[in-house]
RNA sequence: GCUCAAGUGGCGGAAUUGGUAGACGCGCUGGAUUCAAAAUCCAGUUUCUUCGGAAGUGUGGGUUCGAUUCCCACCUUGAGUACCA
């Protein structure tokens, strides 16, 4: 009887599915647990060896808590919304919901043939109207509210309308729009309803807003910053360009403070939350108004600085307000810089340097933001001919603009300090601005100095002999005095836009009555996405949305009804409203759905009364352990922090964090496959220049080996003759149309045209030159020791089929090998399905936890699999014989407990320390111990199937029922370990000299500090290594090591 | 540039409080079995060596009886981030 793994993988599969052996109950004694994997994708693609890594990691740590006494909850689901799914109906005309559908079985089939104890029964999928219809309430909920900074939360936006109608805004600290004016209760309710609505839009933590947003035209839609890698789109790679466009956005800067602090809560490694923190991008300082002077104030300073008064011609009175972390060196301010799009620049610059100024801005627009941010060491700028009033000294200090200065952080303008900052400095020294020193001791000939900790400050006023942090403190104190200052906290963090110009997302319940946006009531929600023809967005460019027909609010049925009866579209200035609306046209991001989901599978029946019943949430409260990849750091993880706080504001969730512990799986990388193709160039020189032709023929390929040239051409005498007899045999009569597909150069082809074939060869002679150029091959036609199937490979392609190889002298034809992501793309991902058909489920779990650690990334290597697979071999044959089952009621020997209970030790510490590599090592030394012991020992054997059972499900379920048992081996306590078993009566001692090993010797453990310095120095081996000096010193620590000094 | 992580045999990696470096597996070498192959089993496998030993965890220094582990400087690689005032 041997390992059928197949079919012992398949019957436990069914059973499982069959028994719900893993429907999570949310009524038990037991304490809860819930491990949530970050939920896939489903693209059309399928699943690659990379991608079950965190789901087998996560598994083994939820069936571990089952084993040891948890009430688990293991759920898994599909973020079905996503772009391919999109793109792909945009080529084929392919609704989108079918083609999630179809991909979703395929995941589905292979998430089960690996044998993941999920809870099926809980299944989301973001783009289930059951589900969006609860994305959708949230949105509700968040229009709905507005956050108070004197609570610290987020309350309902009827309280701030109460508010408003008794008191007006006086009183009212929120986070809102900067543009927000004050009102009185009198206005308040004097306002239009229109007026109220646009007001209250302003505090809303969800609004709409005109902002520029980063537009990729190839895509037809707006992308969030960290869907943009280097400037282009993450996906495809797109150019991106700003543009403004009115967008919901989310009010997520008001947590910026809370999503900070909360990390100090949670269990997440150190570089995760470190990303986080530089999103948030927390900058602690002072915000700083500068006067703009006015021409006569400018000529009073230079008549008579002494009788110089601060009355401001009202006229042409502007401030700059400027953000700083460093008020301590305003007295080092020399100069400030504007962006070049910051609004006071037109009003401020001078005629004489208008023309110069305008010149310069149209420069800065035209430039990418890529440009910019590629180009950094160029300083540009300009002066715009106006001066600001220093806040203390009162001195003019000239304003430039430069692009270094960025209008989206802080508030567009800076003081400059060069002698405090590099980029300011560089500024100054190229535009031969002054660049006062402040500090005390410091050469600044060479360099700005920004050490803070060893500042002493000089040249400044009051500020003189003070150090950084009291400065600041001062400077800050004598601005505010002035009222031209305050302490102020700056965020990186943005507000988030929520709009995206897209078919497959979630619609938002929202219709326009006058232009202002309404909310349809939660009852009637969900709002279904209406059928389109086309999923492109319409030919006056608005969302795939604007296609529908049927796609407007009537709020008499609370219905979706055809565009066709909307009141705006009828003619609207002679029929009376008749309360139907056109709804919107944008849809969700990616990341609404995903920033909610796990309350979702919280939900056992899947009622419909909330997003997940009270009772549930307060049972499972938030995830345990969510495993997935750091891809996800500033987006998913951020904003589901965010809405979790919003949630918990609100009095919906009970808890502040979604996600206590977290970890990143590392990447799986692929292991290529190159093949060598030749490159055969004719080098010519014509008209004075030096041309490299590429000559089109028959693909040769060459093996490699270290020798091969691969960085540039080279001549080969053998190789050329070769060629050019090829030339000679292959295609006579040589004549013109027959070189132009050869060479393809009209130059070259046209000066050979007047001679005859046996010219033409001659003039080709020694101009033949030869490149290497390497191409992916597709691995699966490659064998473990890096050998092409050729035949393979001209098959693979129609242009390979009469393909060439120069092969090694022993006939083999090789490839080089190297580690890259794996990807589709690169022709070297390795399919699970392959895996666990030839291997099994229990083997591909076992080798993707033994290939390293966890977060690491790793290279795959499909030959290093046999190594688990034979294991699994091994301890079969441990329990199964050729005559049946060998396990019996034998009593075990001292020997086999201590390799039990030594395993059941480092596998639970290696759990608990996601640490699976070394466990696998572990079982594998258990079973030659075992197999060495001829163990048959039923009492050693069953509980050892535990152990390894969160790892190897399927053998140790079928083993375990061979054994006897008929419940599943998943039901079963993790076997309790016993110290008793490892205790020993000797060790064998390490005796070091100099703190190198150099034998050891077996002494008992209770023998005493001095008899064992006793015993060692009398040894044979002692002696022969001391050669006859006497040792300085000699350390014996009593059960580690002994070692001799001297 | 900044932040973080990491550098150990031919390869993946182990060494969990500073205490026997290279566990476990792949690959490779030799052997057994076989008509042969696969599979299986046994032995060996860091380097050098005068076969006694000696050196050795990116480089250089330090702390220590003792350092892959702690400290300092540097080099290399990977990831993230970027004119953030």
């Amino acid at each position: 009887m041997s390992y059928h793994f197949n079919d012992i993988e398949a019957k436990w599969q069914k059973y499982w599915a069959e028994n719900q052996t893993f429907k999570a109950s949310n009524t038990s004694d037991k304490p809860k647990y819930y491990v949530l994997d970050m939920f896939p994708y489903p693209s059309g693609a399928g699943l690659h060896v990379g991608h079950p890594l965190g789901y087998i990691a996560s598994d083994i740590y939820a069936r571990y808590k089952r084993h040891k006494g948890f009430n688990v909850l293991h759920p898994q689901g599909y973020d079905s919304f996503g772009l391919p799914a999109e793109q792909y109906a945009i080529q084929t005309g392919q609704h989108p919901a079918i083609t999630t559908e179809t991909n979703i079985k395929t995941y589905r089939r292979q998430l089960d043939q690996i044998g993941f104890s999920f809870d099926w029964s809980r299944e989301v999928r973001t783009s289930n109207p059951e589900y969006y219809k609860w994305t959708q309430w949230i949105f509700i909920q968040l229009f709905n509210s507005w956050y108070n900074n004197n609570s610290n939360k987020a309350e309902n936006i009827s309280e701030l309308i109460k508010i408003f109608k008794a008191e007006g805004n006086a009183n009212i600290n929120a986070v809102c729009d900067d543009t927000v004016y004050s009102f009185s209760a009198e206005d308040w309710n004097a306002y239009t309803s229109e007026e109220q609505q646009a007001i209250l839009l302003q505090y809303r933590l969800t609004y709409l807003a005109e902002t520029e947003v980063n537009w990729c035209p190839a895509l037809g839609t707006v992308l969030a910053n960290d869907e943009i890698v280097n400037g282009v789109s993450e996906r495809g790679g797109h150019p991106v360009i700003r543009k403004k466009m009115t967008q919901w956005s989310m009010r997520i800067s008001a947590y910026a403070e809370r999503l900070l602090q909360g990390l100090e809560t949670i269990d997440w490694t150190d570089s995760l939350k470190e990303s986080q923190r530089n999103w948030i991008g927390k900058s602690v300082g002072a915000s700083v108004t500068f006067n703009v002077m006015s021409s006569e104030m400018l000529k009073q300073v230079q008549h008579d600085k002494s009788e110089r008064h601060s009355e401001l011609d009202s006229e042409s009175h502007h401030t700059i307000e400027v953000f700083t972390t460093r008020p301590d060196t305003i007295f080092g301010a020399s100069f400030m810089t504007l962006a070049p799009e910051h609004e006071l620049v037109s009003k401020i610059t001078t005629d004489e340097q208008k023309s110069e100024v305008e010149a310069y801005i149209l420069a800065t627009s035209k430039r990418s933001e890529r440009d910019r941010m590629a180009d950094v060491k160029t300083i540009s700028g300009v002066f715009t001919g106006a001066y600001a009033e220093h806040p203390f000294t009162k001195e003019p200090i000239p304003i430039w603009i430069g692009d270094y200065v960025l209008a989206g952080y802080g508030t567009g303008a800076v003081m400059s300090v060069p002698c405090g900052d590099q980029r300011d400095y560089d500024f100054a020294k190229h535009f031969n601005i002054p660049i006062p020193n402040i500090f005390e001791g410091v050469d600044i000939s060479e360099e700005a100095f920004a050490d803070k900790d060893n500042t002493v400050i000089a040249n400044s006023d009051f500020l003189n002999g003070l150090k950084y942090k009291k400065a600041v403190k001062t400077a800050i104190y004598e601005l505010e005095k002035l009222g031209q200052g305050e302490g102020k906290t700056n965020y990186r963090l943005r507000d988030a836009v929520f709009s995206r110009q897209r078919y497959w997302g979630e619609p938002f319940p929202v219709y326009y009555v006058n232009g202002m946006p309404q909310m349809i009531e939660a009852k009637h929600l969900p709002i279904r996405l209406p059928e389109v023809e086309k999923y492109l967005p319409t030919e006056t460019g608005e969302p795939p949305l604007g296609r529908a027909d049927v796609w407007a609010w009537d709020t008499n049925t609370n219905t979706v009804v055809s565009n066709s009866l909307c009141h705006s579209a009828l003619d609207a200035e002679s029929i009376e409203d008749n309360g139907i609306y056109p709804l919107e046209l944008n849809t969700m991001p990616g990341w609404a759905g995903s920033s909610w989901y796990f309350f979702r599978y919280m939900e056992d029946a899947m009622r419909d009364e909330a997003f997940a019943s009270e009772t549930a949430l307060k049972y499972w409260e938030n995830v345990d352990l969510y495993i997935g990849g750091s891809e996800h750091a500033t987006g998913h993880l951020l904003y589901s922090r965010f809405w979790v706080k919003f949630l918990k504001d609100r009095g919906f969730v009970g808890v502040e964090e979604p996600f206590k512990k977290l970890i990143n799986q590392g990447m799986i990388l692929g292991t290529s496959a190159f093949v060598y193709r030749r490159i055969t160039y004719i080098n010519v020189v014509n008209n004075g220049l030096i041309r490299w032709i590429p000559v089109k023929h028959v693909p040769i390929f060459k093996s490699f080996n270290e020798n091969l040239f691969t960085d540039k051409s080279f001549k080969d005498e053998q190789a050329e003759n070769k060629f050019l007899n090829w030339l000679k045999f292959e295609l006579p009569p040589l004549h013109q149309l027959k070189l132009k597909q050869l060479i393809g150069d009209d130059l070259l082809v046209d000066s050979l045209n007047s001679l005859s074939n046996n010219e033409i060869l001659d003039f080709l002679k020694g101009k033949i030159e030869f490149q290497y150029v390497k191409l992916h091959a597709d691995v699966s036609m490659v064998n473990s020791s890096d050998e092409l199937d050729t035949e393979d490979f001209k098959n693979w392609r129609a242009e390979f089929k009469d393909a060439e190889f120069i092969a090694e002298e022993d006939g083999t034809f090789k490839v080089k090998r190297e580690v890259e992501k794996m990807s589709k793309s690169k022709y070297n991902v390795v399919n699970p399905d392959n895996i666990c058909e030839q291997y099994g489920a229990d083997s591909l779990r076992l080798y993707e936890m033994f290939l390293g650690p966890l977060e690491q990334a790793k290279p795959w290597n499909t030959a290093g699999i046999t190594g688990v697979h034979g294991f699994l071999k091994k301890l079969w044959k441990l329990y199964v014989g050729e005559n049946g089952l060998r396990v019996n009621d034998a009593e075990p020997t001292k020997d086999n407990l201590k390799t039990l209970h030594k395993t059941i030790k480092k596998v639970e510490d290696d759990i608990e320390n996601f640490s699976f590599n070394t466990s696998v090592s572990t079982f594998m030394i258990a079973v030659n111990e075992l197999t060495a012991q001829k163990c048959t020992s039923k009492a050693i054997l069953e509980p050892l199937l535990i152990v390894l059972s969160p790892y190897a499900p399927h053998i140790t379920e079928e083993l375990w029922s061979q054994l006897g048992n008929n419940q599943s081996i998943s039901t079963a306590m993790f076997p309790k370990f016993e110290e008793k078993h490892l205790v020993e009566s000797s060790k064998n001692y390490p005796i070091s000299f100099n703190g190198k090993m150099r034998f050891t010797l077996e002494l008992p453990l209770d023998m005493s500090k001095d008899d064992i310095e006793a015993a060692v120095m009398a040894h044979d081996k002692t002696k022969a290594q001391l050669d006859g000096r006497e040792p300085k010193k000699v350390i014996v620590v009593p059960g580690k090591i002994v070692n001799i000094v001297g």
